[in-house]
DNA sequence: TCACATTTGATGTTACGACATCTATTATAA
DNA sequence: TTATAATAGATGTCGTAACATCAAATGTGA
């Protein structure tokens, strides 16, 4: 309602009303009490709202928000197993058998055989699932750079740390661990 | 892998590892700078773990999530339509018919009809609804504990500004507006 | 070797989230 | 009035999240 009802689609969406002035590290409305659960549902609200916009740029390539993290983070690391590719996704906590599957029909990715163990896969990008990867990176890049524009670097980076800390010991927090720390920029990994 | 992988039930799991030290305000690891995505990505993380542990809280009332959500916010301000009350929650944006409709189904809630409107329903809160209300307001009790071992009384105020800010104008964040900023206890809203 | 546990991946189920479409009712304007 | 638009809500669809179960392959210890 306050915000422009549509999107210009292939970039990502640009924010009408800015309440935190990004000149201003820090900055921020009034340092308003939390209502009982309120930070909760922030987070909940910030993910949705970063999802939606996320969701409609890699619509734009036929892609899920699931679709895209599981080809940036195989492109980043290299071949993998199931196991190993579930560790370092958000997504589908477990096994992502069937968004590999769906991913898999559509030609992206291919299921490769484990000669050490039968039943293990290797799951490879295919070409044309590497063919997606500039698009992705450049949607990302938008991204950021939404997030810049609404957050400033030392927000950024406040919010992060206190996140992580959350997240310490949580299985999706390794898993994030696992895939930011260090960047090895296409080292495959093995176990 | 490193959290206890049993919960005890009815209460909210406790963190095995604890990386900040609430004793200290704002403290954290080592400012690391962010990768590309990876803030949307805790964000994500961060919203999974809460409504992980949120959800097998509340379903040990037989609720889910959106259901004690729509609960807590009919008692909070009175019997309302589903297009206001779509606009107090986070959840099923837009029209939340459908779970209104398993909650009516339950005898959770009751469809009303407006007199003056005959398109518009008033969903109000049945005795057995009312029920569930202290404990969802103990679970949510919890959780807030819960949150409050992991951060700082500052640093949820910090994560919680930063978030206002990046919610300001969506849809979402209106919401959450509408619902957090003054707390009427009790009031019908009407339009 | 053999019984048993563990691991890997596939699959079934329920409930959401997001989007689109549809009907009924009400509002608006020529 | 009457045509048209706008609104309230219901509903259909697709993909995901979380949970559980299952089969096949492998590891383990007696």
């Amino acid at each position: 309602m306050q915000r422009a009802p549509t999107i210009q689609i292939g970039t990502v969406a640009p924010k009408t009303a800015t309440v935190n002035d990004p000149a201003q590290p820090g900055a921020l409305g009034p340092a308003r009490p939390l209502a009982p659960s309120e930070l909760r549902y922030l987070v909940v609200a910030t993910q949705r709202e970063g999802n939606r916009t996320f969701a409609r740029a890699v619509g734009e390539l036929g892609l899920t928000p699931s679709h895209a993290e599981i080809l940036v983070v195989l492109e980043e690391f290299g071949p993998m197993s199931l196991r190993d590719l579930g560790e370092m996704i958000v997504c589908e906590a477990g096994s992502p058998s069937r968004i590999v599957d769906t991913l898999v029909q559509r030609g992206l990715l291919e299921r490769g055989v484990d000669p050490n163990d039968r039943r293990a896969i290797v799951i490879t990008l295919t070409a044309e699932g590497r063919g997606k990867l500039p698009a992705l990176r450049r949607i990302e890049h938008e991204m950021d750079g939404a997030t810049a524009d609404q957050l400033t670097p030392t927000q950024q980076v406040m919010v992060a740390g206190i996140l992580r800390g959350f997240l310490a010991g949580t299985e999706t927090g390794e898993a994030l661990e696992r895939r930011f720390a260090r960047r090895p920029k296409a080292t495959p990994r093995t176990r």
